[in-house]
Formats: C-alpha cells, sequence, structure tokens
RNA sequence: GGCGCGUUCGUCUAGUGGCUUAGGACGCCGCCCUCUCAAGGCGGAGACCACCGGUUCGAAUCCGGUACGCGCUACCA
C-alpha cells in the first residue's frame, strides 16, 4: 500500500480563515508530500451551505501562498483530479451514493427531525446510546419511489452493519477498533442534496488517489465510518494518520476566546511566515535530536509521520515569540530591509525618505535587539526622529548638576573631527573624560540619553556614527536646553 | 452516559527494558562580557516519568486496572 509517490491533500472547509491547527495539518501534509517526492493538494470541502463564508476560499489560498506552502493541484490551479471545489462535485456524490443504494448498503430516509429527535430522546430515557433505528431501512420500493415523487425530503443513510469490528491501523496511534454497534447510520446525503463531510471525503479522496490521510484527531472517531465506506464501495483503503491536538494553555482545545487561532492574526503581529512554521512544525513532531531552528527545506529532509507524537500540545507564546526572534536575526540584511521600508511604510516615518544605506546601518545596529520588525522602529524611534522627550529615570540617574558643563567641552571636541568613524568618537570621548577627570560613563549616559532620548540601546559610538556629527552635535545641544533635572 | 484517544520539568519535547543521579529547548533566576539594552558564554532552580498493581535480576519504557484530560457521539466540518 505504501506507493512510492504518496499523494497527500489539505482539505480545510472554508470557514473564512485559516486556522493555526490547520496550518499545521497543511504543513505535516506538505512536508511528507515534499519528503517522499508526491503531491500535495488542495481541496476545499465546502459542502455546508449554512456557513458559507463569501471570500473564504481566496483568503485560504492567500494565506497559503504567503506562507509559502505551495500545493501541486487545487482550486485556481487545476490538476487531472478535479474539480477541488466539492460544491462542484455534486453529481459524483450522488452517482455513488445510488451505487451504494443499489447494493444496499445505504438507503433512502424520509424521517423527519421532528420524528428523530423524539427517537433520540426517548432512546436516552431509556439509557440507550442515541442512534438511528433504521426505521426507513424497511420501506418498500414502492414506498420509495411515491415518497420521492411527491416531493418529500430525504437524506441517504449509510446502512452499518451490526456487531461487526471496524479496525485500521493509524500511523500515528497504531491499531485502532470500534464496535459497528456504536456507530450511527450516518447521513451521506443531505436533503439539500448535499453529501456531508463523511461520503464526499471517501469518494473524494479515492478519486483524487489520496494515499494518505493526514488530519486532525478530532476525525479519529469518524473514521470507522470512512473505512466502512471504502469497504462497501470496494476501493482500496488509504493510510491514516491522526495529528494531535493544539491546545489552549488550560489544556482545552485551541479556540478564539483564549487568544488568535487565525494564521493572519499572528502575520498582523508581525511573526514571520519562517517562526510561524518552525513553531507549528515542532508541535506535535520532532526529528529525534535537538534541533529545534528549521527551515521549511531542513523540516522536509527529516520529516516523518511516524515521529509525530500523540498527545496534544499547548501553543505557546513565548516559545514562538523566541523562534521569531531567532528567524529574525537570521535573516539576510536584504530581506529584513525590504521588511523594514514596508514597516516605515506604515508608520508615521512613511513621508520620510531613508537610503538603502542609512537603513541598513540601522539594521546592524538592532537586529540583535529586536524580536519583531516593526520594533526596529520601535525601540530606535531615535533613528527616524529627534527625541521628543527624555526618559525620566534615566535623566534622574545619568543627568548631574555638572554634566551641561561636560557635555559642553564635548561637543567642543567633536565639532572639531573631520567625518569621524566609531573609533574617533570614542577616542575623543575617552580623551575629553580625561581632560575633565571624570569616568567615560559620566559622559556616555548623558550623550546617550541627549541624542536618543533613551537608556538602552545599541553601542553609543554606533548610535552617533549613524546619526552623524552634524545631528549628533544638534542634538546634544538641543538637551542641553531641554533636559531638566 | 457510550465509544475512542491521550498522560515525562510551567510549556514544547528526547527517551522504544540496563548507557538515566531522566537529556535538550522556551520561559524564569544568577554570574561573565559590558557605556546601556540585547545577543552570546557559563551555571542554577524546575519532572517521586498521573496513580495503583503485575511481569522481569532490572521498567518512564511491557501488561492490567484506576483517575484525570481531550475528542467524537449533527442533514458541521
Amino acid at each position: 500500500m505504501i506507493s512510492e509517490h504518496p499523494r497527500v491533500r489539505f482539505a480545510p472547509s472554508p470557514t473564512g480563515y485559516l486556522h493555526v491547527g490547520g496550518l499545521r495539518t497543511a504543513l505535516y501534509n506538505y512536508l511528507f508530500a515534499k519528503n517522499q517526492n508526491g503531491k500535495f493538494i488542495l481541496r476545499i470541502e465546502d459542502t455546508d451551505r449554512n456557513r458559507f463564508v463569501e471570500g473564504a476560499v481566496e483568503n485560504l489560498i492567500n494565506v497559503l501562498k504567503w506562507i509559502g506552502l505551495d500545493y501541486d493541484e487545487g482550486p485556481a490551479k487545476g490538476g487531472n483530479y478535479g474539480p477541488y471545489m466539492q460544491s462542484e462535485r455534486l453529481d459524483i456524490y450522488k452517482k455513488y451514493a445510488e451505487e451504494l443504494i443499489e447494493k444496499k448498503h445505504a438507503y433512502y430516509c424520509f424521517c423527519s427531525p421532528e420524528r428523530l429527535s423524539e427517537v433520540k430522546e426517548e432512546q436516552k430515557q431509556k439509557g440507550l446510546q442515541p442512534k438511528y433505528d433504521k426505521h426507513c431501512l424497511s420501506l418498500s420500493r414502492e414506498e420509495i419511489e411515491n415518497n420521492i415523487k411527491s416531493g418529500m425530503p430525504y437524506v441517504v443513510r449509510l446502512n452499518v452493519p451490526p456487531d461487526l469490528k471496524v479496525a485500521f491501523d493509524d500511523i500515528v496511534r497504531g491499531h485502532v477498533e470500534f464496535d459497528s454497534n456504536g456507530i450511527d447510520d450516518q447521513v451521506l446525503i443531505k436533503s439539500d442534496g448535499y453529501p456531508t463531510y463523511h461520503m464526499a471525503n471517501v469518494v473524494d479522496d479515492h478519486f483524487m488517489k489520496i494515499t494518505h490521510v493526514v488530519r486532525g484527531e478530532e476525525w479519529l472517531s469518524s473514521t470507522p465510518k470512512h473505512v466502512l465506506l471504502y469497504d462497501a464501495f470496494g476501493w482500496e483503503k488509504p493510510q491514516f494518520a491522526h495529528l494531535p491536538l493544539l491546545l489552549n494553555p488550560d489544556r482545552s482545545k485551541l479556540s478564539k476566546r483564549q487568544g488568535d487561532v487565525a494564521v493572519e492574526d499572528y502575520r498582523a503581529k508581525g511573526y514571520l511566515k519562517e517562526a510561524l512554521l518552525n513553531f507549528v512544525a515542532l508541535l506535535g513532531w520532532n526529528a529525534g535530536d535537538d534541533v529545534e531552528f528549521y527551515y521549511l527545506d531542513e523540516m522536509i529532509k527529516k520529516f516523518s509521520l511516524e515521529r509525530v507524537n500523540k498527545s496534544g500540545a499547548v501553543f505557546d507564546l513565548a516559545k514562538l515569540h523566541w523562534l521569531n526572534a531567532e528567524h529574525l536575526r537570521k535573516l539576510p540584511d536584504r530581506d529584513l530591509l525590504r521588511l523594514l521600508r514596508e514597516e516605515l511604510a506604515a508608520s508615521k516615518f512613511k513621508n520620510n525618505d531613508y537610503s538603502d544605506e542609512y537603513l541598513l546601518k540601522v539594521i546592524t545596529a538592532m537586529k540583535e535587539r529586536v524580536s519583531f520588525v516593526r520594533e526596529y522602529i520601535e525601540k530606535s524611534p531615535y533613528f527616524f526622529e529627534r527625541p521628543e522627550t527624555y526618559e525620566e529615570n534615566a535623566v534622574k540617574k545619568s543627568w548631574k548638576e555638572n554634566t551641561p558643563e561636560l557635555l559642553k567641552k564635548l561637543i567642543e571636541a567633536f565639532s572639531k573631527l573631520d567625518s569621524p568613524n566609531k573609533e574617533d568618537y570614542e577616542n575623543v570621548l575617552h580623551k575629553t573624560a580625561e581632560e575633565l577627570q571624570v569616568g567615560n560613563a559620566k559622559l556616555i549616559h548623558p550623550v546617550r540619553l541627549a541624542t536618543s532620548g533613551l537608556s538602552a540601546g545599541p553601542g553609543l559610538f554606533d548610535i552617533l556614527v549613524i546619526l552623524g556629527k552634524e545631528e549628533t552635535i544638534f542634538r546634544l545641544q538641543d538637551a542641553l536646553e531641554r533636559v531638566k533635572i
């Protein structure tokens, strides 16, 4: 059954956004496909008309594109096994539902929602498991034809045989077994003519030649129904791999209420796609070594479904944050430059002109100090504007009675420099401190405060070089007037 | 309730019967570096491997039970 070129699919329903759990499922499918030299297919499971969301499919495709999980076949791209939107495959489901009815593996059901809930209620009171009572299974051919002719709404149900062990071997969970008596006669075709997930899923996976079904654990309990369907059709079953769930910090299933769940939310917050992918990959998988920092191509090389964990994983923002900083630091400068420019364009500095050379200097100075691109601006606004205020605590700490006097001497010394570099500033400052018989710190801290308005940042002399002599002197003089003890 | 799945530091995890006084990472704390903040280096606290029983010379690792958590139990996926 292990095909040489596996075909896997990511099959989300278009509910409006891509959930990070969905991203992880998509990623594992993608990694597995690429690792095995197989195909990664995108299929849209839009069989619930009540949950249809305008633009959701486009959005999904855009997010996948942004994050770099390129699919081989799917909507807007095509392929030999389309269409890849289930709403465009209704005829296929209908045809195969009829085949199942022919074979007595499925049957028409005309029961009203009212009768269904009555039956269920009765069973509950008797302490039985609520299950459809196969009432319509015994309808005669004439009754069925008359009902249909008279326009009575109906569904098609799977005829689950009693007393059957339904078993399968899951790649991550091993041997799993269910008793068919515990499986309801699942609706296959709804009264609106649309298939349910189970029907559409099995039919599509078969005709799209899917070899491995890699999906969330919430589907594990439904898998026996799918197994029954494959058997009823006489089709070869794919391999199953059920992934552990992503959890909230309180270990409940990851939900909107307790934080962001949409990939776009994280994107909007400034997380890099590299970090998101890296983070989510490690939630339930590791290569068995100590590597935690990954690029997509390395993950592809090392990924295997056999090394996927069984237990749910808490989505830990602190680690995502660290990975983001880590990826950001390792990003090539030209990428950082592009990202910084995007960030600037969306900031209050959008009308200012900065040369690549200037921004690259800022990047070099701040690289080790930021976790998000926006922090290049937030943590060092002084590279983009003169300080408006001076950090209060820092003033208290380093701006002394004699500071103005010392700074005046330093300004004088700086003025004499001719296009100074880092060492020139440093030497002059040291020399001035010596002449004034004070420690370097007595000058360094006030200068930092005067030029940046802050007490923390890159090395002072790096800042001065970036600002340039003229601006440095201006800011020093400006501070002389504006800093109040 | 029924069925299924799961349970190793706060979190992500390594571990597939002896190499384990249970390893790594994030976070936290301390030290070093140092003009500050980071980054980096070094170190520390943190897990009676859910619990009980069994198998074995030996168990986090195998078996059974219990507890707890989660999932499913829809004409939602």
